[in-house]
RNA sequence: GGGCGUUUAGCUCAGCUGGUUCAGAGCAUCUGCCUUACAAGCAGAGGGUCGGCGGUUCGAAUCCGUCAACGCCCACCA
């Protein structure tokens, strides 16, 4: 047979997931065993695949794989988002390329257009994902606005207003004036940047006297109706009861007294616009003021301003300056930085606007969410968000869960009077209520008219653990009951609160049961600059073209190598490089493997017996390591000990042992153990690469149809024998120590060496000398009872080894290194014996610490004594 | 403005309740090698006052205080 020395991945992915799908692998039904559920963190529906994707995912599959190879009943369910404000904005941007505004158009043609959309580009990024390996249960894929979802989504709502706990408030929305809507607080940016404060007179009616403001905002001067001072502040005390001349539109104002307003900053003394700060806003509500919309939707000035109508809020500060500056009543211009809300997606400056909104309460039903992760009943991973955690939930404020766009689900509210409406499940429903209400029974639909906002994304994604396994409509069903609560989600940090800690305080409103008992954290991927991968910045890979270049192994190798949990992930290519690395150092060792001749008459050399017996305990004290790493969430640190043992001992080490000579035989014990062995390698690092191990697991043994690596059972926990490992770990230095004198006296390996040992303690397990002998490539390995003449030597511990040399050495080489070896053993006898002459160390240090230090004491003392020994005889 | 976190080798990170996992791993670097599984490899090597200062202790990367740098989250100061 013959195998090329580079494993190409592209072929076996694209089979060996089709086998997968083939054979239902990836399908879960309710059984006897035990459940492990994840759900997926929904990608926008029309999205595509980028960085963060692949590390989440991958994250899951590995964690889904190695489940189900636990013996578990395994399901993770796929399904995308619809992401209101990010869908609705790629339609507006592709309608606008084709001409088309969405202020053209009506309700139902634009949902249709973002219909089209969505079946057009939906479910593109589920396809990657199986491009990456994921093992979703692709039969259960969901949306979050499918027929389904969408009665859960309406049935909370109508649940929540009949409990009380959404209403309709006030509040200031993020206008976005280029895209005429509103964003919600994650598409703000917020930065500093550096702008004027304008200090304004405001002259008092009837008199000459005038006070003193100060605000950024000069344009906004026209929807001033009261100028504030603090009650406390005695330099405004005699304005009470009068009123001041706004500036430019001469209007005449009360002056008032508010706590709210900070003494220290500007004059004191605040100018009152509530249809443009919430502050304002809640101060003229506490006082009783008007409200006067100074802008239009677009941001330029509205006609109610009285004057610079139509022209731009910019240009319009600017000319408000200058007319203040003409009428006198600019008192002077400060330079001042401020921090400025601009639009993620349009980067066009946010206008804060008031307006009537719906939202949900959040005090009472975040309790249960907050002591489910503070009583560890929910863990995080890493911990250290659980401050973060509780900070938010303590300072909860009530969700604004209305926005004002069309793609998402509509509030199920209709207005059947100017502010009376009613909240139902259906408009039929809605009608009867409105009949009821408003007393008129002859009320028809068409005196009713439905809310126009839509429900923020995270309305419906806050029940996806519950709508996954349509736990609303239906809450007693098998699947509900079966797979709920799920296990772990997996996800980035950003969205903790808005969407971890949501789906938990719906876990315990609609469940009384936490959502998933596991919240693992991913970093963020970034470049090698520390910056955020972006499409504007260029700096991100194509995920797919890196799996065409790597392979799906080999990628997700690279991401999982160095991002351990809520640690960012600094991208670079050496990293799925390293990867494709393992994968091929992989496929060689099956190569090797694959072209031994198995011969049944010839018996297991020593040398091969001790070498598996040594393997299958490493083997074991592995598979704890990963277990107990896995427990805790460490993944990249599993992998590590996953790659280390593959590389390291595996291909370095016991390969090496039991490899025959060139074109000779292998005798079938080793044969059978090697391969056993290599078996349960690649099932311990399936769940990271599963497509190699399935194509190396497939050509190692005779297979059945239908069998597969990723359905049978990782090798069970058991413990290991240390003695074997040290014994092992003393050969190895042995070994090492022999390769280095090759190396000094330039002996080549093919040559055969002669080595002797001086154990006169009788330190030495011999039965690792057939592996020395073998990997060392010696003639053999004897005891002898005194110093060698003319032989290279070391020492191990304070044991000496000879090798018998045809060349004669050179004693003040050797003595020099001794008495270099004799130093250092000196310097760290002399700090021993510091901490054990100590009578405060001896009193204080527990006897398990003074035991080894007096250890340490003799070794180094036999050590020491060894070495002068050698030293003396080669001064002869 | 409030809160949280980080700082250990060139890079990315481990290092648990102070003492043999105590100064580690992987990658990168350097030096040899085209040795018949693998140069995407093998055999070796170098590299760190554990951010600074002070304290507690017989003993500190680890605990306490303080300063510095960086990062994150929240917030309505005109």
């Amino acid at each position: 047979m013959n195998i090329p020395s580079k494993y190409s991945p592209g072929e076996a992915e694209g089979k060996w997931y089709k086998y997968w799908m083939e054979n239902g692998f990836f399908k879960s039904v309710p059984d006897g065993r035990e459940p492990y559920t994840v759900v997926i963190p929904p990608p926008n529906v029309t999205g595509v695949l980028h960085m963060g994707h692949m590390l989440n995912n991958t994250i899951q599959d590995v964690l889904v794989r190695r489940a189900r190879m636990m013996g578990k009943n395994a399901c993770w369910v796929p399904g995308t988002d619809h992401a209101s404000i990010a869908t609705e904005a790629k339609v507006v941007a592709k309608l606008k390329e084709e001409g088309i505004e969405k202020q053209n158009l009506s309700r139902e043609e634009f949902l249709k257009h973002a219909w089209d959309w969505t079946d057009k580009h939906g479910g593109i990024i589920l396809e990657q994902l199986k491009r990456l390996g994921a093992s979703c249960d692709w039969d259960r894929t969901l949306f979050t606005m499918d027929d389904s979802r969408y009665r859960s989504v309406i049935k909370v709502f109508v649940d929540l207003y009949n409990k009380g706990l959404i209403y309709r408030g006030v509040r200031m929305v993020n206008w976005d004036p280029q895209a005429r809507t509103a964003v919600s607080d994650e598409e703000v940016n917020h930065t500093d940047e550096k702008s004027k404060l304008y200090y304004v007179k405001y002259r008092i009616a009837g008199e000459d006297g005038y006070v003193t403001v100060a605000t950024t905002r000069p344009e906004t001067i026209l929807g001033d109706t009261a100028v504030c001072a603090n009650p406390d502040d005695e330099r405004y005390r005699h304005l009470k009861g009068k009123k001041v001349i706004v500036p430019m539109v001469n209007r005449e104002v009360p002056f008032i007294f508010d706590s709210y307003v900070d003494r220290e900053f500007g004059t004191g003394c605040l100018k009152i616009t509530p249809a443009h700060d919430i502050n304002d806003y809640e101060i003229g509500l506490r006082h009783n003021l008007p409200s006067i919309d100074v802008f239009n939707e677009d941001g330029t000035v509205s006609n109610q301003a009285g004057m610079f109508a139509g022209i731009d809020r910019f240009a319009a500060r600017d000319l408000a300056a200058r007319e203040l500056e003409k009428s006198g009543n600019l008192a002077r211009v400060e330079d001042y930085n401020n921090k400025i809300g601009r639009s993620e997606r349009t980067n066009a400056v946010i206008e804060p606007r008031i307006s009537v909104q719906w939202f949900l309460k959040m005090k009472d039903l975040s309790k249960p969410a907050l002591e489910a992760v503070m009583n560890g009943d929910i863990q995080l991973h890493p911990s250290k968000f659980r401050n973060l955690y509780r900070h938010w939930m303590e300072n909860v404020h009530d969700w604004c869960i209305s926005r004002q766009l069309w793609w998402g689900h509509r509030i199920p509210a209709w207005y059947y009077a100017d502010n009376a409406f009613v909240v139902a499940e259906s408009e039929q429903e809605a009608l009867e209520l409105a009949r009821e209400k408003s007393g008129n029974p002859v009320l028809q639909p068409g005196d009713m008219r439905q809310d126009e906002d839509v429900l923020d994304t995270w309305f419906s994604s806050w029940l996806w653990p519950i709508t996954s396994f349509d736990g609303i409509n239906n809450p007693d069903n098998k699947d509900f009951n079966y797979y709920y609560p799920t296990n772990d989600l997996i996800t980035a940090p950003e969205i903790l609160f808005f969407w971890v800690a949501r789906m938990i305080i719906a876990g315990y409103e609609y469940r009384g049961q936490m959502p998933f008992e596991n919240v693992y954290l991913t970093g963020l991927v970034r470049d090698q600059q520390r910056r955020k991968m972006s499409k504007s910045l260029g700096n991100s890979p194509e995920p797919v073209e890196l799996i065409e270049r790597f392979g799906a192994d080999g990628v997700r190798v690279g991401m999982l190598l160095c991002s351990p949990a809520g640690n960012d992930l600094l991208y670079e290519d050496s990293l799925p490089e390293q990867g494709r690395n393992f994968a091929n150092k992989i496929w060689n060792a099956f190569r090797l493997v694959k072209t031994w001749q198995v011969d049944d008459t010839i018996m297991q050399p020593e040398s091969s017996a001790i070498a598996v017996a040594w393997m299958n305990e490493t083997l074991k004290k592995s598979v704890e390591e990963t277990d107990s790493d896995f427990k805790k969430f460490r993944i990249s640190e599993a992998l590590m000990v996953v790659y280390k043992l593959f590389w390291d001992e595996f291909s370095g080490w016991f390969l090496e042992a039991i490899k025959p000579e060139y074109q000779k035989p292998i005798d079938r014990k080793s044969y059978e153990s090697a391969i056993g062995i290599f078996e349960s390698l690649l099932k311990i690092i399936h769940p990271f690469m599963p497509f190699i191990t399935e194509d190396i697991w497939q050509l190692l043994k005779e297979r059945e149809k239908g069998e597969s690596i990723m359905i049978s059972a990782q090798p069970a926990i058991q413990s290991h024998n240390r003695k074997i490992l040290d014994g092992f770990d003393t050969a190895r230095e042995i070994i090492g120590s022999v390769r280095t004198i090759r190396k000094e006296k330039e002996i080549p390996q093919r040559e055969k060496l002669q080595l002797l040992v001086m154990d006169e303690k009788q330190e030495f397990d011999t039965a690792f000398f057939p592996v020395i002998i073998k990997l060392c490539n010696l003639s053999g390995l004897e005891s002898v009872s005194a110093a060698q003449d003319g032989a290279a030597s070391f020492l191990i511990g304070a044991t000496q080894f000879f090798i018998p040399l045809s060349e004669a050495i050179d004693p003040a080489v050797e003595i020099a290194k001794l008495e270099e070896d004799l130093k250092y053993n000196r310097g760290f006898l002399e700090s021993v014996m510091k901490k054990l002459n100590n009578e405060r160390f001896v009193q204080n240090a527990p006897s398990s610490v003074i035991d080894l230090e007096r250890k340490k004491k003799s070794d180094t003392e036999m050590k020491i004594a060894a070495i002068t020994e050698r030293i003396g005889e080669l001064m002869k």
